[in-house]
DNA sequence: CTGAAAGCGCTTACAG
DNA sequence: CTGAAAGCGCTTACAG
């Protein structure tokens, strides 16, 4: 099971390897009989360039990183990054570039950054979460380009990729909702204050608050999974028994909040309202089912891909991109 | 940003590129102050392999490649896909083998089989689902070695790499726990028949209620998403308005189906028992919590990456291997 | 124990 | 338009 190489199909075709490469580089300027006969031969024996030769003689590595956090794999908060990784994987598949999963683990921190080094890449797309913070310094300063989802917090070099969408907006469009429902009294489940989103989402909510004369409620902090929300909303609870309304930074500490306030006997929404954020799977299976402030996940998996590629192969792309939120209306407000 | 090779490492060092590479590759036999002056100027001009002259010189390809369907990423039924591809990401990672995504759509049916013989990668994994049957046939002669996630039921060479879960085992589980709550007619919504594993399940479910003389219920065909559930249910729910029990093939299925219920005046469980199939995070997160057949999902993952890497390196192992399915108890039986 | 040399498969600048 | 040759960076069999 010897894989031909560029010499076989050659000599099959009765040709130099220089003529075979040009014809299989898609050259024009080769007779046509020649063209014909190498093409007839490779397709034939079944010809696959040698992806690795290819690299080495200078080509791209025709791969791509995708760094995401190991344990959001299969997890509650992995619909957030399999939407993103989804609008990702497409767009690089479109490019004809292949995407390879890079799990940053907490055991080697050197080991992503290490790969990067090796050539067998020509670019990575970091999903910025929070379990992913601790490597955004090491990332920074990679030969190949990066691009972000989500704005990193630490310093990340001159004129970085980075595609977000606008949190601080859809914070205000949270409050904006729970304000405009009548509600008084609205407190904050946050996310982890080590991402820039979490706390522009926190930003857009007090300033909107205050746009309309309110103080903010309490603020709790969770870390974006449902357990983190059931914990925050018992915290809230205790600190303001008559609370009204609730923005959740995440989905699922939203659907977490619910299932706590209605065991402690409050109705959503008659007596609390709730908006969410993200509009993953969660959202729509709760119940009820919830208003939340729409990101827009794979577009911006998408759009990190387009940007990326665009980058490395030296054509004109925005290098900063913040794509819109939107408030989506279901039955929790 | 010009990378360093080996022969820069070994000329900062003052010794041949052929002791550089021994050293670097972990030779013992070699002069201890050449050894250490290697390493040190390795370490300082930050050497990393070269990955394509490597693959080229002969080695492996270092990268494994997970075929998946690519319209799962995201969508509802992403949490089976992801579960498996967390355990085999890890255990790929444990291997220091890198994941290759490779979606498999629908557009360009030779890419994948084109990309396995460009020696890019040492082998695959495929997890088998609906929409990727239609590639089975193309697979089967890859040059590199594939791990099957699921049991295809096209022919798929000789010695075949089987992950499988006990499919059969689940569907008994699921009929007798049925039977033994006091239903006596009991419906099924199968997953789509062009997988061995909704065929075995069905095959299951039916042997132990004729085991216990019980004749099985209407059977309607779903394709494991939540949509069809609910559909499927619909059309049960005219077929037998009198079920007392439903064998849902999946959990997402399992919980359109109880809405659909719901929404016609059955109570879960006291009017009508179900049972789903995986035990995925809807299965907590529905209303009631649902009772069913628990695939392990993670530990399949794992195994199919691990025997893989045992293949490639030529170490025994067991090909063929069907990981145990067990009941897990929640509300809705 | 160490080094010079060959060769993995490809692409392209160069000569004709 | 075509072919002979060089070279990408690595590893290892071979000679010393």
């Amino acid at each position: 099971m010897v894989r031909p190489t560029i010499v076989d199909v050659a000599q099959a075709a009765g040709v130099s390897r220089a003529t075979a490469a040009r014809v299989l580089a898609g050259a024009t300027n080769v007779d046509t009989a020649m063209a014909a006969a190498v093409e007839r031969e490779a397709r034939r024996l079944g010809y696959e360039t040698n992806f690795a030769a290819r690299v080495l003689r200078g080509g791209r590595a025709g791969a791509i990183g995708l760094v995401i956090a190991f344990d959001e794999l299969g997890s509650l908060s992995g619909t957030f990054f399999t939407a993103v990784l989804k609008g990702a994987a497409k767009g690089l598949s479109a490019g004809e570039v292949q995407p390879v999963l890079l799990p940053a683990d907490h055991e080697d921190l050197d080991r992503i950054p290490r790969f990067l080094r090796s050539g067998a890449l020509d670019g990575a797309i970091v999903i910025l979460q929070h379990e992913i913070t601790h490597l955004v310094e090491r990332l920074a300063d990679s030969p190949v380009p990066i691009a972000w989802v989500g704005r990193p917090h630490a310093d990340i070099g001159p004129d970085p990729i980075v595609i977000d969408s606008d949190n601080y907006g859809g914070g205000v469009l949270a409050a904006r909702a729970l304000i405009e429902a009548g509600r008084r009294s609205i407190g904050i489940i946050t996310g982890p204050l080590d991402l820039e989103q979490a706390r522009e989402r926190t930003r857009g909510w007090t300033d909107e608050l205050a746009r309309h004369g309110l103080t903010p409620g309490p603020i709790v902090h969770g870390d974006f999974t449902l357990d983190s929300g059931t914990a925050a909303m018992a915290r809230l609870l205790q600190r303001a028994p008559d609370l009204d309304g609730i923005f959740a930074s995440s989905d699922l500490m939203a659907a977490g909040a619910i299932r706590v306030l209605q065991a402690a006997g409050r109705r959503v929404p008659t007596d609390v309202s709730v908006v969410g954020f993200d509009d993953v799977l969660i959202a729509s299976t709760s119940d009820p089912p919830l208003t939340t402030v729409r990101q827009p996940l794979e577009e911006m998996g998408r759009a990190a891909a387009d940007t990326l590629l665009a980058t490395i192969r030296g054509l004109p792309t925005e290098k900063v991109q913040v794509l819109p939120t939107s408030i989506v209306r279901r039955e929790s407000l």
